[in-house]
DNA sequence: ATCAACTTACCTATTGATAGGTAACTTGTC
DNA sequence: GACAAGTTACCTATCAATAGGTAAGTTGAT
């Protein structure tokens, strides 16, 4: 393995142990000397990597943001109606509980205004990404009648994700997956799936 | 003022400035140098009413856990039905994001993993009496007909404690009461409301 | 011999917590 | 009602541990 593919091996690694313990723990909970001891390296390597845990916690939600972009556009490329689409929609937040984690960026959310501002601004280009794409969505299923909802598409966009995020943070922490599939049911009604 | 109320008033006053830091914040992202420099004590003073971080979350908890016990004895007193009672529990949560707070136990379930056992404990209280609240009400909502949902009482109420708790969370750092607002209407038009 | 990818060895600031002390008040006994 | 003993509510000073971060040197592949 060459030292190009070294790097990237290397930071693959930091990140994805960074998203864990920002995904269970906070980004406020967690330190360079828990990555370090994870992954057996220095803790000076990590600022060779990341030269500071704000540019880490940019890199975190980008390279989150671009995994919900692919599977919006599996989704996307998966056939079926509105109804489906919401459906594997909802699904992506049901894997990340049953890996037992918080959303990163629901995370990041209630940690909002203690985050260095870049990230707080990298947080706001996820929550788009995800109110476009559901306003797409809920706009193509409105017009064909698959969908049923009161109000602006967009605001129900930001109440599918409000509720997700906080279905997800108290299953987490109260009822697991049963209580989120309960509540998910729910949701999904609403909208008349 | 004798030593008595003057304790009571410190203590008042060191969780007050505590619990905002919580709901703002959140516990892992304030410090006893925080309040000490709010109420102009030292530290020292601090652990003398507060032995731990952990005793004092605890209180916080059981204070809070207090107030909403109250909240809802006066929502309870207050007359109406099922549908009534429940617009006045989705407004408890509107007026704590009017004071652009987080729920004090939405975000301390967010840091849940990284609590101490005794906070945790805790904050299962707050949760469960919450829903024993909201199981009351929607109960009696479907008795009588003036509340319409699928699956248990206990299930919707967990849908409802999980979306409320999400949805301010997002609000508060993304769209404000607007989106709020937004929410709990299509929250509450899922009971019918 | 260069350069990426580390390391060791630090630094300063802050964390929650403790030791030991003090002034002001309360309580119980005579 | 005086006075010892104890309590309350603080203080300053300090602790070990940990935080994020940096400087300078080492290693190993090209």
């Amino acid at each position: 393995m060459d030292q190009k593919s070294d790097t990237i091996h290397t930071s693959q690694q930091i990140l994805d142990i960074a998203q864990r313990l920002v995904q269970t723990r906070g980004f406020n909970a967690f330190s360079y000397a828990d990555i370090a001891v994870a992954l057996s390296v220095s803790k000076a390597s990590l600022h060779y990597h990341f030269a500071s845990k704000a540019d880490l916690g940019v890199r975190l939600i980008e390279r989150y943001e671009d995994g919900f972009e692919r599977a919006l556009g599996e989704i996307d490329l998966g056939g079926g109606g509105a109804a489906a689409k919401i459906r594997r929609y909802v699904n992506i937040y049901a894997q990340v509980l049953a890996d037992e984690r918080m959303c990163l960026c629901g995370m990041l959310a209630a940690e909002f205004v203690t985050l260095p501002k870049t990230m707080q601004a990298a947080l706001d280009g996820f929550f788009k990404l995800n109110e476009r794409w559901l306003v797409g969505v809920l706009e193509e299923g409105h017009a064909n009648g698959s969908l049923q909802f009161k109000g602006s598409a967009a605001e129900a966009a930001q109440f599918i994700i409000g509720s997700l995020e906080g279905s997800l943070m108290m299953a987490r922490s109260h009822g697991g997956m049963a209580r989120f599939d309960a509540a998910t049911r729910h949701l999904l009604s609403d909208f008349g799936i």
